[in-house]
DNA sequence: TTTATTTACGAAATCGTTTTCGCAGGAAAT
DNA sequence: ATTTCCTGCGAAAACGATTTCGTAAATAAA
């Protein structure tokens, strides 16, 4: 029924405990014989450690903290299996937290992990978090912290980014050689580091190109599909020529409006969005992406906090790394066929 | 720096430990006034039990397992969405895995959780599984086990599903009477159970209209998107009226298909997926899907395993529930215009 | 007044490992 | 022949909480 302990396991190989223990961790202190016995008999048995026997005494639980808003979103979902792969290979187990984009959420399971469930953190902020002092109380307490995509710049950690503002930049630069000259940006934060670089990066485009900036070109999305696709529908009706979604689950609310409206991408709009959506590609018109590099990201962030948790003296907060993402040009910013003069 | 324990803390409110931790657990053996220092205190301190110390003696780690084949799919975002609603309320951790489709995987990952790093699980198994005694061996361990989804018919415990037998039957008919009689049925195992549970009402709504089932409309398909889109193109080329995929990541592969080989849907081809896909209303044509309850079906079968968790003699074998899917109809299977004789 | 009961607390055992330390006994060095 | 050094193992002390049991004082019952 229940699984056997050491101590049972000493008993019927007429060992002490501890033989035990050194034998099953390959201890130079045992004899190869006595080794063998054991490993032999372990198996039979079935025998597996208690996990929090051994995380109590040697103070490491094998655990890591996955703290995310959502995971319904491409990115996330895809980070999560760079992260599994890494976490799968270094024998630790993976909790996952959502926060839901609200801030109070986030606090309250980082100042859980800080009781020590967890040996370190693989974070992504939320859309409202501004405040960073839950992070830096977890850090204080010693649990390690690698953030990817979403960042609190302040915190001296290692950041796993992706070039947000060179790829909006040259993702805005590219609707303006497509035409464009009333281009939308469609935020979701005030304060979320990485859509307000990516707006940074389409300012930049913008006036690189001398192209004015109202400030009505800024719009604030909510969570919710219905309300983005109000928000959405009354952005159209600046009649803009070109829309940057900041996020993936825009899109949706967007081709919706334009449906509605009966307004044709890509002939009256041009629209790119930041997405790793797979289906972006069957989508009518096809939908020109910036795709960040997802697994890839969970995988490295996973592997720096892992270096962190394995030597001593590794200063997490010199190893932060950008991982380009590209521009995946499709339909939906397609050129218009320039009608020749009469 | 480390966080503070029980003795550190009754050593400064000049208690002793037993005490102190009656105190935190409102113990009537413990005076209103004492009770009230020792929270204070406790709460100024940043006091949080180790919770590997409380699991070891207490023998419940207040940790689930989660145990799915893909998280990049979006009836498991949503039913973690589901799980998770319910596993914060109930304070509890979830551990999340990935079989990533493939036996062994889930077999070294349910005999790892025998140890008890977990107090119950929640699992869909892969496509692979058709054995099951590591699901047996976990259960005799003591560790209670609620299927979803994608559920082993031969372990006694609850299994949340869905009407897969009804409502595929239902989408069967709904094509036949868009005029379809030439259906196929694209799989992706011969053994999971909810694609062959799909399968058969698929069938059985084929005898109820005397439409005669060849072998050839059963198509299987595999795990990757490039080699679906090559087998879908190979199946298109029987010229099928109608398509049902029982998989959403066959989504994108069919569409692609039907674009490369300029098949239209739904005037040449009929199709619909099983998807609980949100973006399926922008895809061009929009997509018949059956969604299935997938937060819901989440949401039950945690608030089961709590159940099981919480009392004792709870039987899980008799609380198996089956929540009902829908078909929602969109335009990708929409009736040709019938072409009025001359 | 004596005895029973309640109240409020502390000492110590316990959960199952890991690790430090000690100690035999044999081998090697002096 | 004595001392030093390995080798292989066991006893016991952690790790930090919970819980059982014991007990002194205060109160209630007799």
């Amino acid at each position: 029924m229940t699984n056997i302990n050491i101590r049972e396991l000493a008993r019927q190989l007429k060992l002490s405990v501890s033989t035990v223990s050194k034998a099953l961790h390959d201890s130079h202190e045992i004899s190869d014989e006595t080794k063998k016995r054991v490993l032999a008999s372990a198996a039979r048995l079935n025998y597996i450690p208690n996990p929090y026997a051994s995380s109590l005494r040697g103070r490491r639980s094998k655990n890591i903290a996955l703290v995310i808003p959502e995971v319904a979103d491409s990115f996330f979902s895809l980070a999560i299996n760079g992260i599994e792969s890494v976490a799968k290979e270094k024998e630790y187990h993976v909790l996952i937290y959502l926060t839901h984009e609200i801030y109070r959420n986030e606090e309250a399971i980082l100042a859980e992990l800080r009781a020590g469930r967890v040996d370190g953190v693989l974070m992504s902020v939320s859309r409202e978090t501004v405040q960073t002092d839950h992070v830096k109380s977890l850090i204080e307490n010693g649990i390690p912290l690698v953030f990817f995509d979403r960042v609190c710049e302040e915190i001296d950690t290692a950041r796993i980014t992706t070039n947000d503002f060179a790829i909006a930049c040259t993702a805005t630069e590219h609707l303006i050689k497509q035409g464009c000259d009333k281009i939308i940006f469609l935020n979701v934060s005030r304060t979320l580091s990485i859509t307000n670089r990516r707006f940074e990066g389409y300012k930049k485009a913008l006036a690189d190109h001398n192209i004015v900036l109202n400030e009505e070109d800024l719009v604030f999305c909510r969570t919710g599909a219905d309300e983005n696709y109000e928000i959405i529908k009354n952005a159209l009706r600046m009649n803009p020529d070109g829309v940057i979604a900041s996020v993936e689950n825009l899109t949706a609310p967007f081709y919706k409006a334009c449906s509605e409206l009966k307004i044709k991408i890509p002939e009256d709009v041009k629209f790119l969005c930041f997405s790793n959506l797979e289906i972006a590609s069957i989508l009518h018109p096809s939908l020109t992406t910036v795709t960040q590099p997802a697994f890839e990201m969970g995988k490295v962030a996973a592997t720096l906090l892992f270096k962190a948790l394995e030597k001593t003296n590794f200063d997490l907060a010199k190893e932060s790394l950008e991982i380009p993402s590209s521009l995946l040009i499709r339909d939906s910013t397609a050129a218009n066929k320039i009608i020749p003069p009469v």
